[in-house]
DNA sequence: TTGTAGGCGTTATCAG
DNA sequence: CTGATAACGCCTACAA
């Protein structure tokens, strides 16, 4: 079949001369301005279904020097994008309040260093007005780019090397130093952790605040470092644990997909939980109820963290100062049946 | 703290006038266009640089009539976008091919009748040079309004209900078919289906392909329908499955995520696979592999599908025709153990 | 309430 | 090779 091209559009010139009146006019009843008659306003109404007229956004955005779009960054390895439990959810709560506010959300992924030098230009290039970016690495080139443009930015997570931007996030290092308190509760005495994503804030801080939990009882050689927050590392890392030491009575796993790769990797070789192992996990994602027996973990409000992000860009957006750089948003323990 | 704001941004006059040269010439260099001196490019280099000097998008693609970007919409009822396991994969492969080509991908979620509207004229006001779509239902504003559009465009997965616009898929029928009937083979003599999705192409002919394979042992009763692709439907699905008849001793779920609830379901009561039942599911998502026991599933080239897409919308935008309207990919059956 | 006209930042045409 | 000089389609004072 030939290919599809693009009609030829009316312009503003085309309405006005069907509608007899003037451009001005026109321009007028399109953003719905007061002191427009009603017989202009009905007359160019008639003549842009007519006609067919759909405004054209560059000339628009020349003008006014907007675009009414937001973009949101996500970059994330490959594989992590296609697993991680939560950018669903924060997507989801960004368009919320976005389309709320008539703004367009354009998500554009970065999935290699070329993407990341398009990106970064489509960014500054005035396609957009503002920007979430969700899970910035330490060093990211476009964390930084948005960052010196002063394009109105709000981050999910908190880049450790860039300020001046805020931020939405949940206290990791409480929330990880929680959980593993209520592990420990349930009188486990080796308790071990399978740590993701040590190369960023949030898997940093998950270790932090298990050590903290486990104080002078913490014991660095029951902490297996994984790559990812997937289940595949929930499956090496947990076998790893079992090497080092097999008296291990209780994980700590840095999420949801982990622990389940965990209580996996538990049952080929006959251990199950929570009767030899107590094992909990973080994110309350759709994992959490669907492994055998359902997770123990973290809450962690996804969508809300997606809400107030928005609100933040949109804050800018109006010339409205934040009242903090960053805030956290709360957690919660669930506790089911795997710990 | 202050709202960000966008820092002043200096103009090609700018840089003509630190570099000595007219704007012409700036423009010329910016573009990698032949006939230009070095002693001009280096100057106008140097220039660029100490103004900090970014295209202005709006004012570019206002006299080219292009933008360098190129649509993805996305929508699905809430909760299924979370949970399909198809559209990261699909979303890569589009980024993949496209990202050779210097596009931009977008990607535009609609998520309410109101993102609908605004999507829709997003896509007519020129922010975009071509589209993809997925998972098109019939009836569909945006899909409709595309095609009208003549916007160069493709969709994944075939509405029935529009025409003229080229599409990449799989041939859900065959591959239920032949799911189906490698599932007789085992000697199953009473199958059932949890059927889904049955609001557009993928569910309808997954369900025609099930009929096929059972010929007159077909029997109604034992198809259930549920709303979603998703393991919530697969758990009610199959207990319905099992009130109708309990007899059942094969089922064909529209989706792994189905079949995963079904197994579920079954343990709940005590029935297991393949002993008892034997399950298949569809996709051979990450699900699959991770149920007890792993499934037996149909493998969609998801990542492929993205790129053909990609690259139908790219043929267009040169001015190629594309051979045929719609093109299907090749599905594998991949056998596990749940059956 | 309406028309007129200038300008937004780039590209592109056309002499030089 | 380079510099003027029109557009591109729209918004917005300003004048009427």
């Amino acid at each position: 079949m030939p290919p599809r091209r693009p009609v030829q559009r009316a312009t503003i010139n085309d309405v006005a001369r069907v509608a007899g009146v003037s451009r001005g006019t026109v321009s007028r009843v399109l953003n719905g301005e007061t002191y427009v008659s009603d017989a202009a306003r009905t007359a160019v109404e008639a003549a842009v279904a007519e006609v067919g007229y759909v405004r054209n956004a560059a000339a628009r955005n020349l003008v006014t020097r907007q675009s009414g779009a937001i973009g949101l960054i996500v970059h994330e390895p490959h594989s992590l994008f296609l697993e991680d439990p939560n950018i669903g959810s924060i997507l989801l709560g960004i368009n919320a309040v976005l389309s709320e506010a008539d703004y367009q959300l354009v998500s554009l992924v970065v999935d290699s260093d070329r993407d990341g030098v398009r990106v970064a230009s489509y960014l500054t290039g005035g396609y957009v007005d503002g920007v979430v970016i969700i899970s910035a690495r330490e060093n990211d080139p476009i964390g930084l780019a948005v960052a010196r443009s002063g394009l109105p930015a709000a981050f999910v997570g908190h880049p450790m090397d860039i300020e001046g931007v805020p931020y939405v996030g949940i206290d990791n290092r409480s929330a990880a130093r929680a959980v593993t308190e209520r592990l420990m509760a349930t009188g486990r005495q080796r308790i071990g952790m399978i740590a993701a994503g040590l190369d960023r804030d949030s898997g940093q801080d998950r270790l932090a605040g298990f050590t903290d939990a486990l104080g002078d009882r913490f014991d660095p050689r029951l902490v297996v470092e994984v790559p990812l927050f997937a289940h595949s590392s929930g499956i090496a890392g947990m076998r790893e644990l079992l090497t080092h030491d097999d008296r291990v009575d209780g994980v700590f796993a840095s999420s949801d997909a982990i622990a389940a790769g965990a209580l996996d990797a538990m049952r080929d070789v006959g251990l199950s939980a929570p009767g030899d192992i107590g094992v909990v996990g973080f994110d309350d994602s759709a994992w959490a109820r669907r492994t055998q027996p359902p997770l123990s973990t973290v809450h962690q409000p996804a969508d809300l963290l997606g809400r107030r992000a928005a609100e933040l860009v949109l804050a800018q957006l109006e010339g409205r100062s934040v009242e903090a750089e960053g805030s956290f948003l709360e957690t919660t323990i669930v506790w089911r049946d795997s710990a």
